[in-house]
DNA sequence: GTGAAAGCGCTAACAT
DNA sequence: ATGTTAGCGCTTTCAC
């Protein structure tokens, strides 16, 4: 397979320049001890020439790597499609490489997915998505995250708060409970929570924030059904089934992500009943498509986009003495999927 | 699980197993010149310790560069991060790295982003997206292309035909027949299109397409009204509006992507145009959510994800003589948003 | 401020 | 079949 061209090397723009290999390999990377004056004919030679460092070289020299790795769920999920391209906004920017890869929603490939980065020995370390329940995993990963940070990498997640590094948070909590408090200034009562796995961090958090909405008006989620499928659309469809045959006094379905909504918009469609005339939906995300959907999804908007960026910007950052956790604010979209109770 | 040390060489798998390095390479490379048993062993031992190669000394040194650089025009529209969904898969299955970057839908950023992947030393190079009209820059794109290859690089694009290189080509054409076909086969004649911008090839080829669906019903596109605007869902808005403000008699609107269709969908909502009451509506991809929208799309499916996978296990392929190309295979969906010509 | 030289970890000739 | 060794192109001490 391919193999390396003669290319310009840096010792061309040196000698171009008639100066040093180290002297250009300073100039080029903003190091001093090269006087202003030098360093800038060297500057413009490279650029005249188009001299582009090998980062194979660079990275191997001891040099920083320029390569950030990012691990998400799937790409193909609208969730963190955005969110990556939030991330490479940035990188491309600050004329990174975007590495992306996989974790499949598995916690054990994810692991594997972040010691493979490590290996590969990426600069920046971005893990987008849920964490787990799971100490072990848990454990294992920050371990596994402190040791590359103190080998000198960068590290920011995102909607993860365990793992001892720079966070961007999801207002989970907070946008689960506007959900619950939405749903019961409606009127409703019989309230179901289409949840995701019960594994995932992102599940717990926004079923807190439901239960505390629905707490403020006396309303107990022991009471109620909440049924976890998995955290995607067919998820969605399953529980909403679920919800459905066994509580046929439903009148409103709380989906912990807008995935889950459309599984379970595309239930109710199918059982014939009228949203949001019968049984209110409400969803978690915003993704782009809610607002298309028929009818359009009352949800809570995250700024998937920002998120991403933020991030990567949290991750530039020179490191902190202790881990940074910004907020990502939330906003609660209120469109037609969600209305009063019906009249009995 | 296998947990790699903080930074474990070549070298130390290659003493463990009493080997000298160069024998610890082939066997890891899998190249000859190595007993199996030795090589099993080797290789055992590797895994034992969870040694992963550097990417950068091994490229550094000659090695193939194990990174595949996909650009595609966006990852956060559906169409290109199912691609890059399939991508991500092939190359998780093969060791490979994914440097994923945006081209913008602008065709020198672009071409920035092609020079930046080769100057990075990727070994293969994916290029998703439409192609352009304009054939300067085609030009360029396909002597950078060669000269990378020349170097030993592998090429493969999804939707271009002109840049002499492996190709995986959506059957826009035939697709674009499939549509026009089943509009006419439902009594419709007032049919208009809203098209992306005519810069891009997949555009101009989804036309033609069209065109020669209903050329054999005795239809001609010149005497439809064609309107050109963004290739996105704010486009197809737009041109939706133009179509129904300009062509009032208009009965079905061929959006030429799924995203346009979704723009077309939501303007008619806002005009309570009912669909397919008044007008039928068509798009093309059959990105996931074309069935969840109301009405749910009729549209054509491209297999995205294949067509991600395909591209790279093509470049994957050693280089042949000429360029390779691979029809992608395409299946007119009918769901709701289509019908019968109204009755007057 | 600048240059010379020693690696970084690996592959690929060249030996044996 | 296996070992030895010379780089790959860069950064980084360490001299000057």
């Amino acid at each position: 397979m391919p193999k390396p061209g003669p290319r310009l090397r840096l010792v061309d723009v040196a000698e171009r320049a008639g100066v040093s290999l180290a002297t250009a390999s300073r100039a080029l990377a903003g190091r001093d001890g090269v006087s202003e004056e030098v360093a800038t004919r060297i500057r413009e030679i490279s650029r005249e020439l188009g001299y582009v460092a090998n980062p194979y070289a660079r990275t191997l020299a001891g040099g920083a790597s320029s390569t950030v790795g990012l691990v998400v769920h799937q790409v193909d999920d609208p969730y963190f499609s955005e969110i990556a391209g939030g991330v490479i906004q940035v990188a491309d920017e600050q004329s990174l490489l975007v590495q992306i890869c996989h974790s499949g929603r598995d916690p054990d490939h994810e692991l594997r997915q972040i010691r493979h980065l490590i290996a590969q020995r990426v600069g920046i370390i971005i893990i987008a998505g849920s964490g787990y329940n799971d100490p072990r995993i848990e454990a294992e990963a920050k371990a596994e995250l402190s040791a590359f940070q103190s080998l000198g990498g960068r590290v920011a997640v995102i909607g993860r708060h365990s793992l001892g590094v720079d966070a961007v948070l999801p207002d989970n909590e907070a946008g689960g409970q506007a959900l619950g408090d939405h749903l019961v200034g409606l009127g409703h009562r019989h309230i179901a929570v289409a949840a995701g796995t019960p594994g995932l961090t992102t599940v717990a958090d926004r079923l807190a924030g439901v239960a505390a909405g629905l707490r403020a008006h006396g309303l107990s989620l022991d009471d109620l059904p909440v049924v976890h499928t998995d955290f995607t659309r067919d998820g969605g469809r399953a529980a909403a089934d679920q919800i459905m045959t066994n509580h046929p006094a439903t009148t409103a379905i709380v989906a912990l992500n807008d995935a889950m909504a459309m599984g379970v918009l595309s239930a109710l469609r199918a059982r014939r009943t009228p949203v949001p005339d019968r049984v209110s939906v409400v969803g978690f995300d915003d993704v782009s498509v809610a607002a298309d959907l028929a009818p359009s999804l009352t949800t809570v908007r995250l700024p998937m986009t920002d998120m991403g960026r933020m991030a990567l910007e949290l991750a530039l950052k020179p490191r902190s003495a202790r881990p940074r956790r910004r907020a990502t604010g939330h906003r609660l979209i209120v469109r037609d999927s969600t209305g009063p109770v019906p009249a009995v």
